[in-house]
DNA sequence: AGGTTTTACGGTAGTCGTAACGATA
DNA sequence: TATCGTTACGACTACCGTAAAACCT
């Protein structure tokens, strides 16, 4: 068994046909066809019925392929692991459909000054929420709210960085886009867009709540589309921690929502490696001596 | 990646010596040396740091090795999953410090009778229980009791096959050992074994309820020596289900304790293959036609 | 005829074992 | 000096690509 069989094994099942997966593998069909042999023989049962119309999975080469993609799943993921702790590197876990948040640069430079060895690394990847990829291995750290239900924290750490604002995405037109700090009061009547994922968090309890009180509260998935409606149509208001403000909304004037402000921090596995403890260390330094500035600033806008 | 440099790996990490594991190999130590230097240079970082003593993992090697025994177990349980598919074979788990009950030999012969071309292979090994083994997929059946916990039953199925008379391990010297059955009552003031796994099954409350009444009921793992111990020496009194009766207690004469049987049967997966299900069929099959029998003439003896 | 998989064959690259070498206590 | 890991080299095996064959629709 190598991973160039198995590789092969999978991408021939997804094709059902050699010729084809020989030609996404950049290789002569007869080489791929007699990778495939030479496996069938090392394992001692066909994984293939051949037609001339193409390749079946025999029932024993259906089970077996849930093994090959188990074995290269868990391969690739402990290798890319490895060379992490191999090469001093710190893998930032983001997912692929959300900004960056504002203080990304700022805090890598600030890092990499300090730590010019260490090798920071984005990983973008779909999982459902980014504290999953730290806990199963695939990040080492991710910038997260803490989590709310200890199950899915077990041998997780969190550490606190900063406490961040809310500001309000509102439409120019809005009889409060000129206000610097409004209360909940003023979203009384309005329609308010809330990200299902801030369920749980304290700061914006409130504003769930807010439908008992005559405001519409719809939850919607964050996404640049909903912001272009809102801020274009008029449409609503949408409640965002600063951070993502920022990255979101540079062309509107920051209205600060009183209340409480949401707990931001980073999220690592208890058996974190040194650069990754660094990186920490780092980053709760960077906060320190500049997040009050650039929260005062209005690091919003 | 191949699975021979991952297994030449584990070996030496656990030898911590490349000359000791080439040994263990079978193999000259320049090319065990060999291999793991190429195994290195396609991971692209250093597995151990080399002294005249031997070698030690590097912290990435210690990342890896994890990931390597994964690889290689999720390899070979999926490859023995998939053989046994292909091979028409039935593996039937049964847990290596435990003995044979007495039905096993006429059932594989029926078995063997009706489907002379499906090949039933005996799984012995050290689940905490058979149903984990199944569940698991490493075996495709085991002979148990119905689960009493739906959370490992999940995907599982059970279908009974005969309900098991209790019969009573006790010393030729005891006032029972003459009776053919005896009711809970003979139980008082005896001291009474019973296996930790036997709570929860029906028959076995009462048991289990008898430390109220004056009998001390010790919880002990079902071995040989304990059988030994209580019938040379007097100690106390076990009760077994009758197959496991007839094959750990030969000299002994069967004492039914009257009462409640337990509903024995086998566990499958619900995904299970068609040889599978013919060998639950069948042995269904078995105990209609022949089960009684067996019980009526005393198969405990 | 156009598609499939397979066999045949020469060249390249990898793997093994023996022998010799370098490093360390 | 004894033990350990590595390098050097010749023999063997495995893999790849080209060319040609066998097969089905």
């Amino acid at each position: 068994m190598n991973d160039q069989q198995l590789k092969s094994f999978i991408v021939a099942a997804e094709e059902g046909s050699l010729s084809k997966a020989a030609a996404r593998s950049y290789v002569s069909v007869p080489s791929f066809s007699q990778r495939i042999q030479t496996l069938e023989r090392e394992l001692g049962f066909a994984l293939f019925a051949r037609s001339a119309q193409g390749v079946t999975l025999t029932p024993a080469g259906e089970s077996f392929l849930q093994t090959a993609r188990t074995v290269v799943s868990v391969y690739e993921d402990g290798l890319a692991r490895a060379v992490s702790l191999a090469r001093n590197r710190v893998r930032v876990g983001h997912l692929s459909n959300e900004p960056f948040p504002s203080f990304f640069p700022g805090l890598i430079n600030y890092f990499a000054r300090s730590f010019p060895d260490i090798e920071v690394v984005f990983r973008f990847a779909a999982e459902s929420t980014w504290v999953e990829g730290v806990r199963d291995g695939l990040s080492d750290v991710c910038f997260a709210t803490p989590p709310s239900d200890d199950a899915t924290f077990e041998n997780l750490r969190f550490t606190h960085l900063f406490d961040d604002p809310v500001y309000l995405c509102v439409s120019p037109a809005s009889p409060v886009a000129d206000c610097t700090e409004v209360g909940h009061g003023a979203l009384d009547g309005a329609t308010v867009y809330i990200q299902p994922d801030y369920r749980g968090l304290p700061s914006f309890e409130a504003l769930f709540a807010l439908a008992e009180e005559g405001a519409t509260v719809v939850e919607a998935e964050f996404s640049k589309e909903l912001i272009m409606r809102v801020v274009m149509e008029g449409h609503g208001v949408i409640p965002l921690p600063g951070q993502y403000f920022a990255s979101c909304c540079p062309p509107l004037a920051p209205v600060r929502l009183s209340g409480d402000t949401i707990d931001q921090g980073v999220i690592y596995r208890a058996d974190a490696s040194q650069p990754v403890l660094d990186f920490v260390a780092c980053a709760e330094r960077y906060f320190q001596e500049e997040g009050s500035a650039l929260l005062a600033t209005g690091w919003a806008r």
